[in-house]
RNA sequence: GAUCUCGUAGCUCAGUUGGUUAGAGCAUUUGACUUUUAAUCAAAGGGUCAUGGGUUCGAAUCCCAUCGAGAUCACCA
């Protein structure tokens, strides 16, 4: 234990012996925010004299028996000015001499009450009346000082700690919760949206007995009971449209997906997908559905369709840009690659210093090209079109174009956030797509599908032209909040365990 | 999984070519100041230099291994 808890250990038991409990059970009676009071506050038109506020002390100036401290609630930070003889009106001068000057530290929850003035500096405080201590700490807050030319010092910086202990970070660094707030914002506006056309928000099943609907490798786990493996699912796809076979004419699901691969800024191995399923509906319909939903929350986030990005200016009004997949390959590259045969492509990958391998199919080699030489240069929202059938085995084929399936993506600096198709109905087909995928895996692709008969079994009974839709959550806001990496927008991103709390 | 970089006080960081007892600011404690402030002044306490081994008369510093983190790459959303 260091000095410092110790000293607020024994800070704990004086207050004890003076009467005064610590971690007080009663609510109390906060009525007004920081931010209330900096907003609204005006001497003459609009006096506050009686305010309640409650929150974290995060710093304190002492000058004798006139004291300044600031307190910090979810909506920011109050000056606050404490007098010996206002407190303590008596003769014992306990409260400040000792509770407030002493046995209280920066980070205790305190509550006050008392009239809002403006300092001879201009500064708006609440003048207490009288102070109470609401829940004290016993671990010292890393402090943010920020001078008068603004520069932080001693800021709380450390990836490590900021992530494995983000209650302190989002205490400590206001910009932290701005982010996560507009993420949830940015869940509401899409929500909102999607149900204002009538569509439903369904649950569908996490632990699944085959996974299905993306290529990725999954988490396994086991079922004592049943004594069977299931899977925690890689994407809900396969059981949104079960429910559109059901009779919905719109489903979504934010569900969370669970990938076992590498690590990185971009990715999470739990992550946030919201698909949506539109019966009677194609891609080119969805891809109207979700320029608009898109800009939307730009607006409702930054009150514009163009906002910053890193160094990027990126611009979400409509219309965006529209490019088939053989187009943005010629366009970046040069090469038009259109109706090459698997040689083909595979030394037209060479010659573009494209990493492949045996394994890959056709599909797969258009994509790396694809990947490598184009994906990096699209930063304003694209549409990419027209993908080769063989890496899309939940998509119907092209109605004009031989080898194609009707899918897009949306590319946004330089990252995919979102993938869409005219969804696959034809079950005799759906069936052909699977065992290809089976055949792939056979070649050494660890990552192609499964057969789920249950699947194939509801396409059998029907399911209506549906066009559907996934989002990459965490990649949206990411974007949206000017978040260079992926845990920046997941409160509790995965970390290896911490070696010393495990010991102990 | 590969490569590179980093790990020093509660927080942010110095620490020279390997050389006395490892430093600073903030935070903490004590005292001063009894005041409408924007890092008030003074003093003090605080360290397994990530962990373990090695080289050396001597290691925070050089070498090896391990742990953790970050960046880039691979895989992917």
């Amino acid at each position: 234990m260091s000095d410092q808890e110790i000293v607020r250990r024994e800070s704990l038991g004086k207050l004890r012996e003076l009467g005064i409990e610590p971690y007080p059970a009663a609510s109390y009676p906060v009525d007004t925010y920081a931010a209330d009071i900096r907003i609204n506050y005006s001497p003459e038109n609009h006096p506050m004299d009686d305010v309640t506020l409650a929150g974290r002390l995060m710093s304190v100036r002492v000058m004798g028996k006139a004291s300044f401290a600031e307190i910090q609630d979810s909506s920011g930070r109050m000056q606050i000015y404490v007098n010996r003889d206002e407190i303590c009106p008596g003769e014992d001068k306990t409260m400040y001499n000792d509770v407030f000057k002493k046995l209280l530290d920066i980070g205790d929850f305190i509550g006050v009450k008392g009239r809002v003035f403006l300092t001879q500096t201009g500064e708006v405080t609440v003048h207490v009346v009288s102070l109470t201590l609401l829940s004290k700490t016993i671990h010292p807050l890393p402090i943010v000082k920020v001078d008068a030319d603004g520069n932080a010092h001693d800021a709380f910086t450390d990836p490590e700690l900021r992530y494995r202990q983000r209650y302190v970070d989002l205490v400590v660094n206001p910009e932290v919760r701005q982010a996560f707030v507009q993420r949830s914002k940015m869940i509401q506006v899409m929500r909102d949206f999607m149900v204002s056309k009538g569509y439903l928000e369904v649950e569908t099943p996490i632990l699944q007995p085959i996974y299905g609907g993306a290529l990725a490798k999954p988490f396994k786990t086991h079922h004592n009971t049943l004594d069977m493996t299931l899977y925690l699912r890689i994407a809900n796809e396969l059981y949104l449209k079960r429910l559109i076979v059901g009779g919905f004419d719109g489903v979504f699901e934010f569900a969370k997906n669970f990938r076992n691969e590498g690590m990185s800024r971009f990715h999470n191995p739990e992550f946030t997908a919201m698909e949506l399923y539109v019966a009677y509906k194609d891609c080119f319909w969805m891809m109207d559905f979700y320029e608009e939903m898109i800009e939307e929350v730009a607006i409702a986030l930054h009150g514009s369709t163009k906002f910053q990005v890193g160094d990027k200016e990126i611009d979400f009004k409509r219309p965006w840009k529209r490019f088939t997949m053989l187009e943005a390959i010629k366009e970046f590259t040069g090469v038009d690659i259109t109706g090459m045969d698997e040689d083909q492509l595979r030394k037209a990958a060479r010659e573009l210093h494209v990493p492949i391998d045996e394994t890959m199919g056709k599909g797969k080699l258009i994509d790396e090209i694809f990947g490598t030489h184009a994906e990096p240069k699209l930063i304003q929202p694209t549409f990419i079109t027209d993908y080769p059938v063989e890496m899309s085995p939940l998509a119907k084929k092209h109605r004009d174009h031989e080898g194609l399936v009707e899918r897009f993506e949306v590319v946004c600096n330089a990252k995919e956030i979102a993938n869409a198709f005219t969804e696959l109905n034809d079950p005799i087909d759906q069936r052909q797509r699977f065992e290809e995928q089976l055949a792939l895996g056979k070649r050494g692709d660890t990552e192609s599908m499964v057969l789920d008969e249950d699947f194939l079994r509801s396409l059998e009974y029907g399911m209506p032209p549906t066009a559907g839709i996934g989002v990459g959550i965490d990649r949206l806001a990411m974007i949206m909040t000017n978040s260079a990496s992926i845990q920046d927008v997941i409160f509790f991103p995965q970390m290896r365990p911490e070696k010393k709390i495990a010991a102990e």
